[in-house]
DNA sequence: CCTCGAATCTGTACGATGTACAAAAACTGT
DNA sequence: ACAGTTTTTGTACATCGTACAGATTCGAGG
């Protein structure tokens, strides 16, 4: 094993910590490469040993973020499918929300890590478990996705007065959705409601 | 009147034009203060004269997306409430989706101008229309919403191989969505599907 | 042990960004 | 013609990401 060179001083993580520490303490706009150097305590340019550049470490950041979620607890199959969703769902939003701009960092650069994956599939499995055909589970997936981040995106945009009015507004838009993909699960993928088939 | 000062060599509009060619042309990074001085031939700070910081320009930018969108089209009360939000949806779609990174800029810097609130007051006016209630009808809109500016900022962050599969994404997601509208519209606002009530 | 090569870190630098400040320029009503 | 007012410009600063070269520090092979 050829393991020549000089011992680093850090480690990825050390500058992931970094990074979600500023985000967490000053928000998206701290994150910034100087800012982490200074944390960890190193020049600006060493950061770039251990991530080719900014957007790699962002999406790490993201990762590490999506690795924080207990996806066991949603496996269990005993439980109604759409309490499972609702939990998945709920426990995401929290986990964007407290970190506030986390949500632009990941649409800006969209993360495909394991973890990323491992949250896809576990709610395509729960969604499957419903009774939803293979191709639909994916859309299903899809877009209880896009309800998360674009209801987190638009929460941290422009925050409502009252913080539980926008959980309020995030549990019926889902439960409106979750209804949606029951309509689905009981016509067995064939046109659910009036009208309009193509 | 006093009129007296030098005269404007630009307006409000040639800044917004500018900017919006330089969206359109080479995405949401090109757009910055000194490109679109650059593009009008004025000096970099002159654009200050017009709007108070670069946030405001692209407020500014968002609202004339949306005020390129027909509401007329939507206020024909003898199509089906389904078909009115389906196509205002997609419009928007298409619109956000025609300028690449404006939805970006609208989550970044969330616009309220009169458009932006008469987009909203279309879509509202529409729902009560299908029978929702009013308290209904504001949730319904941020619901829609979401799904658009989610489901246009996913696609834009990770555009698929192929561009029909994102529409596809969208439409089944939207489908859904007004599945689960239609359901709540006809239970009347109680809980419309077995068992998750509070 | 001692040197050589390789990996890591630092110093410095460049171009780009948003924007503040003061001076110049262009216009209008008196 | 003058004075006042507004717009535009010139210059400047702080901050950003990051490229490049040299200094530093280590492990492995002689």
């Amino acid at each position: 094993m050829d393991k020549r060179g000089r011992r680093r001083t850090l480690s990825e993580q050390a500058i992931l910590d970094a990074a979600l520490g500023l985000l967490a303490e000053r928000g998206a706009d701290a994150v910034t490469v100087r800012g982490i150097a200074a944390r960890v305590g190193v020049a600006p340019n060493a950061v770039y040993t251990y991530f080719p550049d900014k957007a790699a470490v962002v999406r790490g950041l993201a990762e590490h973020l999506l690795g924080r979620v207990d996806h066991d607890r949603f496996a269990d199959a005993s439980q109604p499918w759409r309490d499972r969703v609702r939990a998945l769902a709920l426990e995401l939003r929290a986990e964007l929300l407290a970190h506030p701009g986390s949500v632009h960092l990941m649409l800006g650069h969209p993360p495909d890590g394991p973890h990323t994956q491992a949250v896809r599939e576990t709610l395509l499995a729960v969604l499957v478990d419903a009774g939803l055909g293979p191709s639909d589970a994916a859309e299903a997936s899809y877009l209880v996705n896009v309800h998360i981040l674009g209801a987190v995106a638009f929460e941290a945009a422009a925050p409502p007065e009252d913080s539980d009015v926008a959980a309020g507004r995030f549990r019926w838009g889902l439960d409106r959705l979750l209804d949606g993909l029951a309509a689905r699960v009981a016509t067995g993928g064939a046109e659910p409601a009036a009208g309009n088939a193509p």
